[in-house]
DNA sequence: GGTTATGTTATTTC
DNA sequence: AGAAATAACATAAC
């Protein structure tokens, strides 16, 4: 479930908690002190890339949704509870998902310029990242974490269609405005998800998990591609390859 | 029953 | 030692 946009969304779906104490936590996640967390209030929710912080005095509580996890919000779903937060108003339970807890400061954790969902985002340093590794293929690049927190397979996948780039084009090969506008358009496209997952318009990929081309109407090529081997979907008429 | 899938991390191997 | 390959984990849908 994850994707940056969809854990900002479930933030604002859990920001009614932030003030309140926890009445109960629970689960099954290792190295969780739950009893320490019961009667903690948590001061406040913050997201990096596709991590969920609930922050509390002294500690910060980090789920990772990964690739299989769940969530309910003032419910519970059949399965083994991983973490399950009970407050005065309501209640947040995390299923198969990878759960932390983290006692330095965020700050000396996390650099919100790479996170494509925070306002800090900063543009230029990622486009130093990608040129910092001119030989790694852009589709494999732009899922790397450390340069574009946030971005998951469906982002890609789009950013690389709207800014017309083959998903093998070498990075060093790619023309530095061509990086320059993936890049934005990987934070418009995230920040156009978030806005259809709040008005509930539903998923408008033009590429991903689908069949054809919308400029050219011919079928896309569907391949696992880059070191990850993660699916690309793409258009080899609209889409240029660049490579050294 | 096998494959696939919005992902990351731990372990093994070279 | 350190990079790179492999396994592990967890779940539902086709």
């Amino acid at each position: 479930m994850p994707e940056g946009p969809q854990v900002v969304f479930l933030r604002e779906l859990a920001a009614p908690f932030v003030n309140q104490p926890v009445l109960k936590a629970e689960g099954n996640a290792a190295g969780i002190p739950f009893h320490e967390v019961t009667g903690q209030v948590l001061t406040g929710i913050e997201t990096f890339g596709k991590e969920l912080l609930f922050c509390f005095p002294g500690f910060t509580l980090r789920v990772h949704l990964m690739l299989f996890g769940k969530y309910a919000l003032n419910g519970r779903l059949d399965r083994e509870l991983v973490l399950g937060l009970t407050f005065p108003g309501g209640n947040l339970n995390f299923y198969a998902c990878g759960c932390r807890l983290l006692r330095q400061p965020l700050a000396a954790l996390y650099d919100w310029r790479r996170d494509v969902m925070h306002p800090s985002f900063d543009p230029g340093a990622a486009v130093a990242k990608l040129l910092a590794r001119p030989n790694q293929p852009i589709c494999e690049a732009l899922l790397d974490q450390a340069v574009l927190a946030g971005v998951g397979n469906g982002i890609k996948n789009e950013s690389l269609f709207l800014g017309r780039v083959h998903p093998q084009s070498l990075v060093g090969a790619t023309p530095r405005p061509v990086l320059e506008r993936l890049v934005r358009t990987c934070v418009q496209f995230s920040s156009d998800y978030l806005r259809w997952k709040k008005e509930g318009t539903g998923d408008q990929w033009h590429v991903y998990r689908q069949r054809q081309c919308p400029r050219d109407h011919i079928p896309l090529r569907i391949e696992k591609l880059g070191k990850s081997r993660r699916s690309c979907y793409y258009c080899e008429k609209c889409q240029q390859l660049y490579l050294h």
